[in-house]
DNA sequence: ATAAAATGCGGAAACGATTTCGAAATTATG
DNA sequence: CATAATTTCGAAATCGTTTCCGCATTTTAT
């Protein structure tokens, strides 16, 4: 349909063998200058493309890396994403996008449909609903090099990258009781994630070193609906003891924090203050601006790329050792956690 | 390296020609039903997974679509993304992204990448630096379908999706003078930009309705970098005739105009008004909140996908005809053109 | 009972590249 | 000048599918 001229008709162009004209292409010690020379002008002459379904069928391998994300619309997943298509355009690597939208049987789905070899590696974040983890484990053992990010599973040996979720959490919640709030909420998603238990232990622990008791009630796993969220907050806000301070896990519980707010006669921060782990742009803009937690969201898909990347192209001297790489976020205060 | 068992060895195993099993398993009428039902559990047994590349040569033809944004740290065009991949990945498509990050230079690199075939179609939005298409054209003539949205090229004979960019901006701005503007800013992007254009006229048009005259100084021609935005747009302010209503053509000069005014002594809206192009969700978080024109985001999405996979899997009876279809924006009024 | 048609499957070519092996042609060496 | 070493290139195999063509065998039609 869309295809060109082939590698034949190029060579029988040139009156030379196929196998002349991959090497020249190729730039092999094995093929003259001069041949070298007439190959390439012909090629662009007649607009020449190789095949890359050919050379990966030959070659076994593809020059994709699939990138499985359980949310789009999230700075801090777009900003990952950006960061890991920075390098992979610099090595001449394409990028497959699956977008799980937080649904495990889609990323059951996906993975399935990745078991066939089309990508070469996987550079992933699990949905907040995965539990059972059979389908990347199975993923692993056919030897499919794959990385996490931010969401990850230790029973998977492999290199992950995160940020230092526990004790950005601790921090966070610190910075609230020294802002001097004397009940904190911490909202997060699934009890399964990483993130969640590193964030919920870094939060139990600074609520613990003040001598406070830990109230179950005070965490709430939401969803990736905003109106069941919005529910949920409501709920908490109007109890009889309701929190002073908030700690977000991530962007999308504070924002509908925000928006539960505004249905309530409560104001931030007088009678709420709220931090959140944030790589959204507009949190300075928001009403009030928003105390945020950055991830190293570039940095984190520069690294995860650079890494799959070395050991796709130098098997022999890279491993994904079964390890955890942090790289730290940052806090930035705003009015949202302000004493007035 | 991670591949498994091929069609041979499976046929192998089953005693059976390569030929059986492959049309055993594409579901050949050629075969019987009980050797369809042998091959079908001995390939599940031995975790039989087709090489895709093996078939995409056979086929030419790899179930995979490209999709080229200019940016991927956008509401509108993750939106729309998620809108192509539900449809893709209901049909079996896999998604190729690419992300311009507004340079034509880039833009350039990827298109030059894809004319080898490696996807079946092209779905994109062109970058704001965009004027010469020659690597567009080039694309086309080589028979690659290619469906361009919102921001499109007329002069490439093919189908487009947009929003209602003219009405969208003229009513966007008679909000504006409605809400008792007198002197109304455009905040936009390049001026080849197809959106640009059509929103600059409706923007015109509604101006002279008025019986006003047009100021060019009121046209801003923005870039794609915060900062530089926010110095045009500080010094827009800072004019002696500056204006008292903006409109913003995409939602970072919004975000933008928010940042420049926190740094002057002017407020929202009682000194300036501001409409945008805009589908974050945040919108009615920000201080003022935001009133916005929303564009069908994910129905642009959807269209685009449904009508390429309809010209992919039926060629024959689908073209992707000379023709702009128009899916109408909504505008939501906010506290930005309040009047007080 | 025989011819015709349908059914079920196998052999081999084809897709377009890379690469192993080997053979000329050229140059160097004794 | 004869032989060895080095360049430079070609023939053919290979990757894993799909599909064209062919050939039995069985079923249906005459």
């Amino acid at each position: 349909m869309a295809s060109g001229i082939s590698l034949k008709e190029l060579a029988a162009e040139l009156k030379l063998a196929p196998s002349t004209v991959s090497r020249a292409l190729n730039d092999s010690y094995e093929i003259s200058e001069a041949t070298k020379k007439k190959v390439i002008s012909m090629a662009e002459k007649l607009n020449y493309h190789a095949n890359p379904f050919a050379r990966s069928l030959r070659e076994n391998k593809s020059k994709t890396i699939a990138v499985i994300i359980p949310e789009r619309i999230n700075n801090f997943f777009a900003q990952v994403m950006d960061g890991i298509e920075e390098i992979a355009q610099e090595h001449g690597y394409h990028l497959l996008v699956y977008n799980t939208h937080e649904d495990v049987e889609r990323e059951k789905k996906i993975v399935n449909l990745l078991l066939n070899g089309r990508a070469d590696a996987i550079v992933m974040s699990v949905s907040s609903q995965t539990s059972d983890i059979s389908h990347l484990m199975k993923l692993h053992e056919r030897g499919l090099p794959i990385i996490f990010f931010d969401r990850v599973r230790s029973e998977i040996p492999t290199t992950k990258f995160i940020t230092n979720d526990y004790e950005s959490a601790f921090e966070g919640t610190k910075h609230l009781i020294n802002q001097g709030c004397k009940k904190i909420a911490l909202l997060t998603l699934g009890k399964d994630l990483s993130t969640t238990k590193e964030r919920q232990r870094g939060y139990n622990d600074a609520i613990l070193s003040e001598g406070w008791e830990l109230d179950p009630a005070l965490t709430l796993y939401c969803s990736h609906e905003e109106d069941s969220n919005v529910e949920l907050i409501e709920k908490l806000l109007k109890s009889s003891d309701k929190p002073d301070g908030i700690l977000a896990s991530v962007e999308k519980l504070a924002f509908a924090t925000y928006q539960t707010v505004k249905k309530t006669t409560l104001s931030i921060p007088s009678d709420l203050k709220l931090i959140s782990f944030s790589n959204a742009s507009v949190a300075n803009l928001l009403n009030p601006s928003l105390t945020t937690i950055t991830q190293p969201a570039v940095s984190i898909g520069n690294e995860c790329a650079k890494l799959l990347i070395k050991k796709l192209t130098k098997p022999k001297h890279y491993e994904l050792l079964d390890q955890v790489i942090t790289i730290p976020s940052k806090i930035t205060v705003r009015e949202s956690t302000l004493v007035e």
